[in-house]
DNA sequence: GAAAAGACCTTTTTT
DNA sequence: AGGTCTTTTC
């Protein structure tokens, strides 16, 4: 067999031989390392371990396949290497055990918007006021507990005041609802592996014994319980490799937790370090201004990336006079230099921010996808068909239950709906079996009867994944819910002939494996993945994108758009300092995806929620050395929306906020950064301009400034002090 | 029970 | 501005 190992460079080569016992490696980004990842798997395999000993996990199902179809063209040929998502490795490992934590099999994963639904439910059984704990709030709460480990239980005892108490019993309320429905959420599919190998150390062993050697890409967005996770897994022979770069850590908000990554070391004591620091991804000038900006944080390990590309194109900055400019700069731009039309990518820090760029990209005739934003399985129709085929699985699931029941609608409203549902609530059975006893409640039962023939029939259905789709389009006589707009109706029949051939689609690719398609397999691919997993290079389209969704990808020509103050950083971002440096890596990963091009465009006004905002260019950009940068001014193209003046626009600007757009003589960028000394201090009485007197109850340094909480009798509001006259009384 | 009108929120990012 | 969820009206 020819060396496994002799188109790496030295530094990759190492990381490929070293084998056996902890290893951390740092990759920064485009230094090759799904190719180091592939090639250790290989010469693993080479070094006389079975393909099932080794596990590697990742975080999107996109960078699983690639990972797949790579190290197939290494091997010359299939493999049962186990690489998947931490969601999938998990949701596999409990379809063979959850039996031992009282759910069935057949659970399903509810999604965030199932999630906020059953919350909902939750928060009204309790007879709580949806304006002190919302569905959605709660949600998130939840999440970010779930995410560091905190049970109900632990929560409970932590919470100080009544409105934790109170969220400590919805916590626990929804998380028994999960289990009455037979459901998992998100978070649950790894809480529950967790709680799976705790229990049963011999289950753990299975799974320590089986996989000898394990990989974990994009480590530094690992959170508390994927940690843990690891660490039980690994315990055993410790053969751990894991791949990231501190840099590139953007999703702390989900509960990332940087630190496992910077710990690593100390966490797992004799760790071989391994740092891939040359970039084969981007010519001189981009990599060097991507490095700049991300020298200025102060959490991080030191390192820094170098090329032997040539020099390259400058970063090109461009100035627009308002966002409708800006799409059609961008459109433009593309149509007349960038024919390869796969090449091109626009990436944007909001999804909002993608709607301008589509208009001018449809004007201009430029083909575009738009990956992330709304799912294609988070559309109505293809929910309802799913939500069918969920009850079909798991009869117990009352969320998919209660979305369905009406749905075309059948004559059982909202009134009969929350009856029978708190009837279900009271006597402890599933929303299904309330529907069975409904006569119970003397309700008219002759629309509820049908309705429960009707998936009865259908649980006797006999057939493939697509077929059931189509018999229950048939026997609900689904079409009626489409619409009458003729255009919005083919466009929903379209979707769902496109679930009909994706469940085909799956069902071929089983039998290609000579495995069952069984619909529990079915449903579970179909909620575990994202948009971006259906990303295709060379289909010939623009994709647009969010920063977040490109990480992992690279294209030759980048627009970075809306490359703003209030959105880049994003405004969230200004009072916390920790939170300002996880925008500057997002903005490094988004320079670093940029292999010969990249544009930095921003719109001095645009359009936000209806209103007109001005934004200053990112500050972000003063840290890009000016001899990088090459500036492009542009006139103004496009005619302003329809009755408002271009004009009129630019009157409202005050003579103080007319920011200078031209080249680079914008100077001030920011507000001005002037010292802020504060004259009082915490638990001090001062006067608000608007609130008027209250209490100080919190300072928080935030850059030069201060994020001051003041408690007004009862009412806590949040003040920078830079920007709001507070004084001590 | 369904259609129409109104309130409300959104936009930070997603497995 | 535009969509979603809620309330009102028929």
């Amino acid at each position: 067999m020819s060396d496994i190992t002799k188109d790496l460079n030295q530094i990759q080569r190492k990381a490929v031989l070293h084998t056996e016992g902890p290893l951390l490696l740092l990759s920064g980004a485009g230094s090759g390392k799904t190719r180091v990842i592939t090639h250790r798997i290989a010469y693993i395999m080479e070094q006389g371990t079975p393909d099932y000993n080794i596990l590697a996990i990742t975080f999107t199902n996109k960078a699983a396949k690639e990972m797949k179809t790579r190290l197939e063209s290494i091997l010359n040929g299939p493999n049962s290497v186990w690489i998947s998502t931490f969601h999938s490795l998990c949701a596999r490992i409990l379809r063979v055990h959850i039996d031992k934590l009282g759910y069935g099999s057949n659970f399903t994963i509810y999604d965030s918007t199932d999630s906020q639904r059953l919350l909902r439910e939750c928060i009204r059984e309790l007879n709580i006021s949806e304006k002190v704990h919302s569905a959605k709030s709660a949600a998130n709460k939840i999440s970010n507990l779930k995410d560091g480990l905190m049970s109900p239980a632990d929560y409970e005892r932590i919470a100080t005041d009544i409105k934790d108490k109170t969220f400590a019993k919805i916590y626990d309320h929804y998380q028994k609802a999960l289990f009455k429905n037979n459901a998992l959420d998100f978070d649950d599919i790894i809480l529950k592996t967790l709680e799976l190998f705790a229990n049963n150390p011999r289950v753990l062993e299975i799974y320590q014994n089986r996989f000898r050697y394990i990989m974990v890409d994009e480590y530094q967005d690992t959170n508390i319980a994927q940690y843990t996770l690891i660490n039980m897994l690994a315990n055993l022979h410790k053969n751990l490799c894991v791949v990231g770069d501190d840099d590139q850590s953007i999703y702390g908000w989900r509960g990332a937790n940087i630190r496992n990554i910077l710990d690593f070391e100390k966490d797992f004591p004799g760790t071989k370090v391994i740092k891939l620091e040359q970039n084969y991804r981007s010519t001189e000038y981009i990599l060097e201004a991507a490095n700049c900006v991300i020298r200025n944080n102060i959490v991080r390990k030191d390192k820094s990336l170098w090329t032997q590309k040539p020099k390259g194109e400058k970063v090109i900055y461009v100035t627009n006079l308002n966002d409708i400019d800006e799409g059609s700069f961008v459109a433009k731009t593309i149509k007349d230099n960038y024919t390869t039309y796969s090449d091109v990518a626009v990436l944007y820090r909001k999804n909002s921010l993608s709607r301008v760029m589509e208009d001018h990209l449809v004007r201009n005739n430029v083909p575009y996808k738009v990956f992330g934003g709304v799912r294609f399985y988070d559309r109505k129709e293809i929910k309802d068909i799913l939500a069918y085929l969920t009850v079909l699985h798991n009869p117990k699931d009352g969320v998919a239950m209660r979305r369905i029941v009406n749905v075309p609608k059948r004559g059982i409203g909202s009134v009969t709906v929350d009856k029978i549902a708190a009837f279900a609530f009271q006597s402890e059975i599933s929303f299904f079996d309330a529907l069975k006893n409904s006569s119970q409640l003397g309700l008219k039962t002759k629309k509820i009867d049908d309705f429960v023939s009707l998936i009865e029939h259908l649980l006797e259905f006999k057939g493939s994944i697509s077929q059931l789709i189509t018999e229950i389009i048939k026997k609900t006589d689904y079409e009626q819910e489409l619409g009458d707009d003729p255009i919005e109706h083919e466009g929903r029949l379209e979707n769902i002939q496109e679930l009909i051939n994706k469940a085909t689609e799956f069902e071929e690719s089983y039998e290609d494996k000579e495995q069952t398609p069984t619909l529990a397999a079915f449903l579970e691919e179909v909620s575990l993945v994202a948009d971006i997993d259906t990303y295709d290079k060379d289909k010939g389209y623009v994709s647009l994108m969010t920063v977040h969704s490109a990480k992992g990808l690279e294209f030759p020509v980048v627009f970075l758009v809306g490359f703003e103050e209030g959105i880049f950083p994003g405004q969230q971002s200004y009072t916390n300092e920790t939170q300002l440096e996880e925008e500057r890596r997002l903005c490094y990963v988004a320079i670093t995806r940029a292999i010969k091009v990249l544009y930095l465009t921003t719109a001095a006004t645009r359009l936000q929620n209806g209103r007109t905002i001005h934004n200053m260019p990112s500050r972000f950009l003063r840290e890009i050395p000016e001899e990088l940068i090459e500036n492009r001014t542009v006139k103004p193209i496009m005619p302003v929306k329809k009755g408002i003046s271009k004009f009129a626009e630019i009157k409202k600007f005050t003579d103080e906020k007319v920011p200078k757009i031209i080249g680079r003589n914008y100077k001030p960028l920011l507000p001005p950064p002037k010292d802020v000394t504060l004259d009082f201090d915490v638990g001090d009485t001062v006067v608000q301009g608007k609130y008027g007197q209250g209490t100080v109850k919190e300072i928080y340094p935030a850059g030069k400034d201060y994020e001051v909480t003041i408690d007004f009798n009862g009412k806590i509001k949040k003040f920078m002090a830079n920007f709001s006259k507070i004084e001590k009384v």
